[in-house]
DNA sequence: CCACGAAGTTTGAAAAGTGAACTCACTGTA
DNA sequence: TACAGTGAGTTCACTTTTCAAACTTCGTGG
C-alpha cells in the first residue's frame, strides 16, 4: 500500500552495511536536509518550508511523511477547525543538528565568499564547528582514524596503496 | 555542452541562499556520499567502488566526473596502457570527513543495534564523534545557536513560536 | 589468435521529479 | 447567505533520472 522510496542501502544485499548509507535513507532524498535545515530555523508550516526550500508540494508532502515516520519529525496541531499541523523535530531529529552543520561549514569554506548565515554560539563567538573524538577531545583529522568492520568481507575489497 | 544536473540551491532564485544547499549540490546526490565513504576507506578504483556502493555504473561515471570538477576528488593514473584512474581525495574533500562521521555517528544510534563499522582513533579509543564550538571547546547543542541571516529578508519567514 | 579484465558507454523501460491546476475545509468580511 | 482567501494537499501531463544488462575499447597473458 506504501508508496516505497527505492533507498540507499538499508537491507541492500549487494552494498557494503554502513550506518551513513542507513541514514542517508532516512534523510538522504532531495530536499530533506533543506526541511531539517528550515525546521532548525524555525520554519514550521508546509507554505513556508515549500517557499525556502523550493520544493514541490508534492515533493514536500512525500518528505515531510518520510521524516515522520523515521521519527525525525513530529506532526503537532497548531489550529483545530481547520486542522493545520506544524512540523517540530523529535530528539533524534535534533540531533542531525551536526550534520547540517558540517554540512554548512564545508560550503562556507568552500563555495562561498562570506558565509549566508552565521551562528552565534551561546560562548559569544560566531560558531566555527569543528569534530572531535569525545574521549580525548581532539580534532579528528583525515589520518587519525583505523576502520575495524563488524562484518567479514568488506576490508580490504579495494587497493588501499596511495 | 555540459548536460547540467537539476540541482538544489546554488543561483536557485526562488530558495533561501545557504551553504547546507550549496554543499549539497555538490555531494547531495544520490550515491556522492557513499562514493566518498569508500573513498575514505581506501577504495579508490572504479569497479570497486561500484562493487562496494551498488551504484549503476553510468550513474557512478556521472558522480566520480562531478566530485572531480568540484574538486572533491582527484583523477590520478595507477596505470598507462592502458590508461587507468584512481580517485584520490583533495584536500577539500578530506575535508568531508566530518560530515561522513556525524551520518554515521547519528546512523549508529538511531539505525543499528550495533555499529557496521567502528573507527579506532589515533588516542586509543572507539571514536564517537562529537561537534564542538572552535572557539570555546563545548559541545554545540541543538539551543545552543542564534541565526544571523547576511541577507534580508529570510530571517522570519515563519512562526518561530513553538 | 583468443579469452580476459578494467573502465567506461549505450540502451530502452521503469521510476521519480516537476509546475500548474485543482480540491477540500475552513475563516473572515459583508 | 454569498464570496474571496488561505493552508494543505492531490492530480495531471510532462520531463528527467535511474536502472541493469549488453556492448565497446584498449591492452595483457598464454
Amino acid at each position: 500500500m506504501e508508496k516505497q522510496t527505492q533507498g540507499y542501502g538499508r537491507g541492500m544485499t549487494t552494498s557494503r552495511p554502513c550506518s551513513v548509507a542507513n541514514t542517508l535513507s532516512v534523510i538522504g532524498e532531495k530536499y530533506s536536509l533543506l526541511v531539517l535545515r528550515e525546521v532548525f530555523f524555525g520554519v514550521r508550516r508546509f507554505n513556508d518550508i515549500a517557499r525556502n526550500t523550493g520544493a514541490p508540494r508534492d515533493v514536500l508532502t512525500a518528505r515531510l511523511n518520510h521524516l515522520v515516520e523515521a521519527g525525525v519529525l513530529e506532526k503537532v496541531p497548531y489550529s483545530e477547525r481547520p486542522l493545520r499541523h506544524k512540523y517540530v523535530p523529535t530528539e533524534a531529529g535534533r540531533e542531525l543538528q551536526g550534520v547540517l552543520l558540517t554540512l554548512m561549514a564545508w560550503g562556507d569554506r568552500h563555495l562561498s565568499d562570506r558565509p549566508p548565515v552565521v551562528f552565534e554560539h551561546s560562548c559569544g563567538a560566531d560558531l566555527d564547528p569543528m569534530v572531535v573524538c569525545r574521549d580525548c577531545g581532539e580534532k579528528v583529522g583525515p589520518r587519525s582514524l583505523t576502520p575495524r568492520f563488524q562484518a567479514e568481507g568488506w576490508a580490504r575489497t579495494g587497493q588501499v596503496a596511495g
